[in-house]
DNA sequence: GCCCAGGTGAAGC
DNA sequence: GCTTCACATGGG
């Protein structure tokens, strides 16, 4: 007696979809007024913020929506969240910026294959290579007539049989020997992506580590934004900007000492910290000191 | 033309 | 350990 539906609504308070959809932790959604569209596995989906709830619908009946529910972290309490953070002024201009602003789940292959590819690349190049290896590489997906079509992101089994020219068309530059190599160890077993969530924290981040192109802040991210470790606290060049500037201005400050301040100051869900931090200083542009 | 982008790895000290 | 540099590609 299972009900299958392409529509269902959920009640939610203190979330921001669009923050949310263009923090830059993912790269498949697209604001087609007055939804969201977006791929979540192997399910178009579209997205729609009304208020007080959200409303979601796919192309084909589905048996439950928890994959979806978990993806976007419907049933964590930003109110316990945010009271974690420090109460100091930094913290509470980007609160302030964007509150609502949340943490997804994502597939841990299909984030960090996204982020191989994201190191030195604005978030609207990042969208338009992930989009294009999507086309070229992902399943065909079912979706509503009449809508654009869709893929789901290819497995590593895929990308790790196509060959590195097959990847630099799509614009990838550099990083497609990269996102081949750790294609074919993720496809070959040299690293089993499904045993992360069992593993500490740091013991977790090594192991990430150890795949070419995969360094500290792409594992960090990885760590956030697909397998939930809320202490990961990924440093890129804004993040490295927010803690000089607001932290510690007209002051010398190792890149160590910055990891280390981050892990220290912002409690134990610093990672949460550090997505409210990113988007209140890339929109800022605070230069200088 | 220039500088920069959710960095990493290799080579130099 | 730390600093410097190359690496593709596109936006502003």
């Amino acid at each position: 007696m299972t009900l299958l539906e392409t529509t269902r609504t959920f009640a939610v308070r203190d979330y921001d979809l669009a923050a949310t959809l263009t923090s830059g932790q993912a790269f498949r959604w697209d604001w087609r007024p007055p939804h969201w569209v977006g791929v979540i596995g192997s399910n178009w989906v579209r997205l729609r913020h009304n208020p007080g709830s959200l409303t979601a619908e796919t192309a084909q009946p589905v048996p439950n929506w928890h994959w979806l529910s978990h993806y976007l972290q419907l049933d964590v309490d930003l109110g316990q969240v945010i009271s974690s953070f420090p109460d100091d002024p930094p913290v509470r201009a980007a609160l302030a910026a964007r509150r609502g602003l949340r943490l997804l789940r994502q597939d841990p292959w299909e984030c960090l294959a996204s982020f191989i590819l994201s190191s030195t690349k604005q978030i609207v190049q990042i969208r338009q290579i992930v989009s294009t290896l999507c086309e070229c590489f992902g399943e065909p997906l079912a979706v509503p007539f009449g809508s654009p079509p869709a893929f789901a992101f290819p497995p590593p089994t895929r990308l790790a049989a196509a060959t590195e020219s097959d990847l630099r068309a799509c614009k990838m530059g550099f990083r497609a020997p990269y996102l081949l190599q750790t294609a074919a160890l993720v496809a070959g077993g040299g690293c089993d992506l499904a045993r992360l969530h069992h593993l500490p924290l740091d013991a977790a981040r090594a192991e990430l580590m150890r795949l070419p192109g995969v360094g500290r802040k792409i594992a960090d991210c990885v760590l956030l934004f697909a397998y939930g470790f809320e202490t990961a606290f990924p440093v890129d060049v804004w993040v490295m900007r927010a803690l000089r500037q607001l932290y510690f201005p007209r002051r010398r400050v190792s890149t160590k000492r910055l990891h280390r301040f981050g892990a220290d100051h912002f409690g134990p869900r610093a990672g949460y910290a550090q997505q409210y931090l990113f988007p209140y200083m890339r929109v800022t542009r605070v230069r200088g000191a």
